[in-house]
DNA sequence: CTAGGTCTAGACCTGTTAGTCTACATATCA
DNA sequence: TGATATGTAGACTAACAGGTCTAGACCTAG
């Protein structure tokens, strides 16, 4: 048969490699296999479309990213849950630049391939959740006010605070962490209520 | 001569169009030329290229955005400057969504066309300039870290808190701003010390 | 009224892309 | 040993992109 010279786990890796030095737009079958000095064949042996390996790349790392943004909002850690994007990026720079430094349309475009749609609606699922809950302890509702709210503070400051060191692909400094915690005691005040409390604030 | 059918401005706006629709990626020479019911050849004869096109589209409403930024900046007005962006988004949807939405290089990714070149740069320099004169203002320096908290407060939390809502194409609402304000309060507290005051602080 | 510049018109060229197809190599199992 | 599953190998196709080129329509100037 002969024995696989190439995997699924190798195609994923160049394709990350190429995402993060030129972004999704860039990476085609073309210049992963050329990368690989893999034959077209054998990429299409293992994955269905360009989609498909796109796809699967970007929901690796959400998944990866979410794992503690979600155990930090069970633990009703509201301020652990926004200095997590800081924190992941620093740990997993290549995925946190892959993830947050593009969105998800910019790995696939129209329809997913049915086989991630399932867990790209999970993934979405969870956030919402998380929102949720979130919303609940920090602001005592889920109205539409509040979720934007939570949304906010846990995501869009946070993502925006580290971006801008990501697309210098450097780890985001302490300073950022910092600008994260006060805009979450500015908004969110009531959130982080019964938690350890180890914050230096600013 | 064949009086003109076509001029510049229709093809900016049929690409503007293709923006906000589809975004940067799908305005093809075809598919401007196609929605004017225009020949290739007079696009042509006006753009050098379909960087000079998409950089010509960016490049105005780069310039447009700012001019009630640099206003602020220039009453020393730092409030006034990071809720500008809500601001303007509400004057200009279809402006904000194609320079908020997107960045620089969704539109020209490699090299720009020398005729923009210029702009951009100058484009680019006013920003750092009224970063700056705001670090000042707020911080009492111009450090990095200073320059850092500046960007933060009054260009990506301000766009951070808009873009949810330009994605869905909708003006922001009023809690936008509460959420910039309330942000731009703890993060520079001295920045709106000698300015009028007619904010509603939540 | 005609010469020349301005602009339209669209066929055409070249490169790149996702995706297909057929041929072939090799390890495993009967 | 030989049939088969598993995979490599890469030429090929079709669609579409940006960009060029030549023909000619029409206005204005002389």
């Amino acid at each position: 048969m002969a024995r696989s010279a190439f995997d699924n786990a190798q195609f994923l890796a160049a394709a990350r490699q190429l995402v993060i030095e030129r972004g999704p737009a860039m990476v085609t079958v073309d210049s992963v296999t050329q990368r690989l000095k893999a034959p077209k064949g054998s990429f299409y042996y293992r994955f269905a479309s360009r989609d498909a390996l796109l796809g699967e790349l970007w929901l690796q790392s959400a998944v990866a990213y979410q794992e503690g943004f979600m155990a930090a909002i069970d633990a009703d850690d509201g301020l652990g849950a926004a200095l997590h994007t800081p924190a992941w990026a620093r740990a997993h720079l290549d995925d946190a630049c892959l993830l947050l430094l593009y969105s998800r349309e910019d790995f696939v475009a129209g329809d997913w391939p049915s086989a991630l749609r399932k867990g790209v609606r999970e993934q979405a699922e969870r956030v919402k959740d998380a929102l949720t809950r979130f919303a609940r302890l920090a602001f005592g509702a889920t109205g539409s006010g509040q979720m934007r709210r939570a949304a906010f503070v846990l995501l869009e400051v946070p993502l925006a605070a580290v971006k801008p060191h990501l697309k210098r692909r450097e780890a985001p400094p302490p300073l950022v962490d910092e600008l994260i915690r006060s805009t979450f005691q500015a908004i969110a005040p009531r959130a982080d209520a019964g938690r350890a409390r180890k914050s230096t604030v600013a």
